[in-house]
RNA sequence: GCCGCUAUCGUCUAGGGGACUAGGACGCCGGAUUCUCAGUCCGGAAACCGGGGUUCGAAUCCCCGUAGCGGUACCA
């Protein structure tokens, strides 16, 4: 099998995706994957752009068996290849530009496709003959059979005037000499397999199995798009997405169990893909569905990989702190994204929400706040549980309900009015910043009451 | 224009002539969990593109239409 993507910038989900089933069909049926660039468009294919395929497919973690192979280099294979139809008689020479096909197009209707005479023309482009008569059968995996007439397929060209070949012709000497027996690919290939079929008769090779995806699309409908969001592997990855997760997703968008299983691990995703059991119509890439399925993935993983994971993603060592906060967060976040601002308070001083402030320091705030600080004094050990013992009695002497008392105190230490579960948030911040940042807040509220 | 593909809840899908008063998941709405948010649990609303056939019977098969998408480059 083989994943053959263009190098034109980061790798899209489409691309994802068809390099995700590839790897998956490779590993179910012991397969090797072959990685190949086909970068025979010269001005598109820098190094950068490789590299961000080579990237996107480390951090999805689709390992490949060979390559990357660049298409370019493999010109002499290409060069003889073409010698050989030219010899044969099954391509030729042809003067025409690309004006004078669609002249003759005019002439001869739009149902024809254009039929070109031989020239001798140095710098003339070279082109496959195609029978008038009969059609090309493309035998897929995922649709079935689907018949092309020849005669709507012109003499396409297979390569330029100065003997570099076209995409057509080398996917097809490509995939024949690397021993590819089975093409997974998008669907907008589809009605070029005929083309490489017909490249693939002229030269007397065995045709690959083939398979075309449908198509993945943004939220509108419309194909996907750097304006749709998270479009590429990279943004993906920027967005605090797990690449289990992402794999899990992915594998979801066309194609399905037919018992309703949802969540997979990668191991029973290669157990249980069949590239033939892939649907037939494009589906829609939506983000909501892959946050969910992330936040499963992120609360499932032990505590260390999570915590190594978050300090990868935030940029910090995944240190004794950072565990303990990563413990407290881990069952409230959906990506690695909205760990942060869970966990900030536990490594900078509060944020300023003066909303959160004006919404519940009110009334006896103050002193509720100043009673906590004092109750807390006494706690031992300073642990989630025994905080909750110590501050619970608060309730009734204030005669309050609880909310009236763990929100100021929320709002108090790590200056928002959402965090983790407040007594698991104290035992992390620890006796000593608690108080402070108790009497500071009671501080702030006794300025507040002697201006107002 | 020409060639081709596709069409089930908002979204991803199950379904391959009777098991369908169409199942699951995300999302949405309501309730519960008497610290926020999230999570979790329970409940709910929500779909077979239209029209013809075939058949005793069609979401499932065929045809036409419509819509969406792809291809139609000396791009990949």
């Amino acid at each position: 099998m083989r994943f053959a993507p263009s190098p034109t910038g980061a790798l899209h989900i489409g691309g994802a995706r068809t390099a995700l089933y590839n790897w998956l069909a490779a590993r179910h049926d012991g397969g090797a994957l072959v990685l190949r660039i086909e970068d025979t468009d010269r001005e598109r294919s820098t190094t950068e752009n490789v590299e961000q395929i080579l990237d996107a497919m480390r951090w999805l973690e689709l390992d490949w068996d060979e390559g990357p192979i660049s298409q370019a280099e493999r010109a002499e294979r290409h060069a003889v290849a073409l010698g050989q139809l030219l010899e044969s008689g099954a391509a030729y020479r042809d003067a025409a530009t690309a004006k004078d096909v669609e002249a003759w197009k005019a002439e001869h209707g739009a149902g024809r496709g254009y039929r070109g005479t031989p020239s001798e023309e140095p710098g003339a482009a070279v082109r496959l003959r195609v029978p008038d008569a009969g059609e090309t059968v493309v035998e897929d995996l995922i649709r079935g059979p689907v018949a092309f007439p020849n005669v709507s397929y012109d003499d396409f060209v297979i390569a330029r005037g100065d003997g570099s070949v076209l995409y057509n012709f080398a996917v097809a000497v490509d995939d024949a000499e690397m021993g590819i027996t089975e093409v997974v690919r998008g669907d907008d290939h589809l009605s070029n397999t005929p083309k490489q079929l017909l490249v693939l008769a002229a030269l007397g090779h065995q045709p690959p199995r083939y398979a075309h995806l449908p198509l993945l699309h943004g939220p509108d409908g419309k194909k996907l798009s750097k304006r749709h969001g998270a479009a590429s592997v990279q943004e993906l990855r920027d967005s605090g997405y797990l690449p289990a997760a992402v794999r899990n997703y992915l594998a979801l968008l066309g194609w399905g169990t037919d018992d309703d299983t949802t969540l997979m691990s990668t191991e029973e995703l290669v157990r249980r893909f069949e590239v033939a059991d892939v649907g037939k119509s494009a589906a829609i890439f939506d983000e909501r569905k892959l946050r969910w399925l992330n936040g499963r993935f992120m609360r499932e993983m032990p505590l260390d990989a999570y915590t190594e994971a978050v300090g990868r993603h935030l940029g910090r060592e995944p240190d004794e702190q950072l565990r303990v906060a990563c413990e407290i967060a881990q069952e409230k976040a959906q990506t690695l994204d909205e760990v942060w601002p869970l966990i900030r308070f536990l490594f900078e001083a509060p944020v300023d929400d003066p909303k959160a402030w004006a919404k519940v320091m009110k009334g006896d705030s103050g002193a509720l706040l100043q009673a906590a600080a004092e109750a807390l004094e006494g706690v031992e050990p300073f642990a989630p549980a025994q905080i909750e013992t110590g501050l619970a009695p608060l309730l009734d002497r204030f005669d309050v309900k609880p909310g009236r008392l763990y929100q100021p105190i929320r709002v108090a230490i790590t200056g928002s009015s959402v965090s983790p579960g407040i007594f698991e948030s104290l035992a992390a911040l620890g006796r000593e910043q608690t108080l402070d940042r108790l009497k500071m807040a009671v501080e702030r509220l006794s300025i507040g009451k002697t201006d107002g």
